[in-house]
DNA sequence: TTATGAACTGAAAAGGTTTTCAGTTTTCTG
DNA sequence: CAGAAAACTGAAAACCTTTTCAGTTCATAA
């Protein structure tokens, strides 16, 4: 048996209620303190949180739903999180979607049984627009993605306009043929297909985009075609690292390069777009930012429930390497 | 106020005991569970896992205590760690350590108080080293990196034989001044150190050792000293992931290339290895079943708790690149 | 000194389940 | 068809805390 806080109780000579408030750190009379808090360390007590959760009606634990972990955009984020949570004593429950909506459903279902004090969330596009249907009785806030318009608290890149910057750089740069490859699941990808496609109109260019699920096995296969094509882009954008990972795999295959048979540009700073031939030209996320945002939102969001849903919109920095230099 | 399990009973004209046998899935007959059923459906009935922990004392949890979920090895790791744990209905905990035993302990002891079913820890040396001093009351299989000999389940690679395998293609290759760098926190650096200075005796050379923490920064300063140095080594073996990144960071702002300049191998097939320059030869870790075999043995630990503690000792791969081609 | 209020403490209830135990119904056996 | 066994159900206890409420002690002010 374990030793519960009767134990302590009954060691120090004072009631479990007396217990309990040393350790919720309330006002207990200095001696009694003292006393309860030697009989804690000599019966070597651990409070059992289930009990205490299910007493207090705090979970103190908060729910982060994303695609998948392996992603760096999503690791990074996801250590974002933790740090934030764990230095307001809070426990995280991390779940892994893979893009798909049923996975998604279980995991808000889950999170409903937690009782959880907030949620972190990166919905596909398909569950997404039908979040205002879902009714939580917990704060959530997106990540990444947004939901409906003016529904949630959100913290996303601004992706039209991050699109856009890397149109207009490859334009500058003297490259007219752009072709892009775009994820299907997430509303990001939409958005970053939106900046592309007018940027290219206002370029006076015909937008040309591919779409493919968001890993770079599927990219892999669709980059192949592309790049195989007799009529090839002079350029190839990717709508995140995951694709940009395909297509230079398909480009190491092929042994083409960057820029010399095609200009290649993307999204997401992972290290290994600096490392790789002569580096990829990106943009950058601040990954980390935008994960501490989304806990600030959440926390004010718990703190003050009945305030407006907020978006944040955080820009990313264009990180102009060699695979996108004018081709002699 | 949210919906609990007496408000089901009530609106299926049975007692809460029924709804709970009918959410465990225990005998009841087909008329009742048929009402408790669309009862539930109707209320919008969500079980209160708190409550059920408290109850049950099943917690249905396991801890996931890692040094960073951003070393690469960890996020694929923790992914094969959770789909096995969902597969099994359980939840999981992800705890980042930055291989700070303080933080360790203070999870251990976050672990307890979870109430956990079982742990899988990638402990610190220093920690280790202690481990059979603290007295869990939960199993804990070890990974990656091993305790006091025979006291722990663990699941680790075949260390010293992957060191020595990286030593003895370089030297097939004909590398003779072969320098290591190596992590300073845990036994697996150990381990590969032992494996590396071992065959370079074996073979005759002479081992040189250098030590770093395990992270890309620190190792970017060390890999900077000794590829600075008039005297520097033919062939450099890193003994993780994110050393390796540090070196190859290192070279590229020296402007120096594998193998012209000098060769490099090192362990962790991330993407990046392969991709990198004409490719960097890495010793592959099966880290999807190491993940894998950790829940098992936790598992069965959990089934059979007398049982002795087991070693699953798993082979590398080497991944034969053209960082160690013989230079010309 | 006494009255007043503040500070502190303990008994008991509450939180939402599962599980035990005893009782009731149903099924089976002869 | 009687009796025994099996299957099922409900009342109440139990899991371990926190919190409320009432009571006690202590200090302060009049």
């Amino acid at each position: 048996m374990s030793v519960g806080i009767k134990d302590v109780a009954v060691a120090a000579g004072v009631s479990p209620a007396t217990v309990s408030r040393v350790l919720a750190n309330h006002t207990v009379k200095p001696e009694l303190r003292e006393r309860v808090e030697t009989a804690i360390r000599l019966t070597g007590y651990r409070p059992n949180l289930s009990a205490r959760r299910l007493r207090s009606q705090h979970s103190n634990t908060i729910g982060l739903i994303v695609p998948d972990i392996r992603n760096p955009f999503f690791t990074t984020l996801s250590r974002a999180v933790e740090d934030a949570a764990y230095l307001a004593n809070m426990r995280v429950v991390l779940c892994n979607t893979d893009e798909n909506p049923s996975r998604e459903t279980m995991y808000l279902r889950l999170m409903q049984e937690e009782r959880v004090t907030g949620v972190i969330y990166a919905p596909t596009r398909e569950t997404a627009a039908q979040l205002d249907r879902l009714n939580f009785d917990f704060p959530v806030v997106l990540v990444d993605r947004h939901g409906p318009p003016g529904r949630h608290d959100s913290v996303v890149l601004d992706n039209r306009q991050a699109a856009a910057t890397l149109v207009s750089h490859l334009y500058a740069r003297g490259f007219r043929v752009i072709e892009g490859l775009f994820g299907n699941t997430s509303s990001t990808a939409r958005d970053r297909l939106s900046g592309y496609t007018e940027a290219m109109n206002d370029c006076g260019l015909t937008p040309r985009a591919n779409f493919v699920a968001p890993n770079p096995e599927a990219a892999v296969v669709a980059a192949r075609e592309i790049l195989s094509r007799k009529d090839k882009p002079e350029a190839l954008i990717a709508s995140n690292g995951l694709i940009l990972l395909g297509i230079a795999q398909a480009m190491q295959e092929l042994e083409l390069r960057a820029p010399q048979d095609i200009a290649l540009a993307g999204f997401d700073n992972e290290i290994w777009t600096g490392l790789i031939g002569s580096g990829i030209t990106v943009i950058q996320q601040p990954v980390a930012d935008i994960g501490h945002s989304a806990m600030r939102l959440l926390f004010e969001r718990i703190e003050t429930p009945e305030m407006a849903p907020r978006v944040v919109m955080l820009s990313g920095k264009l990180i102009e390497r060699n695979s996108t230099k004018r081709s002699a």
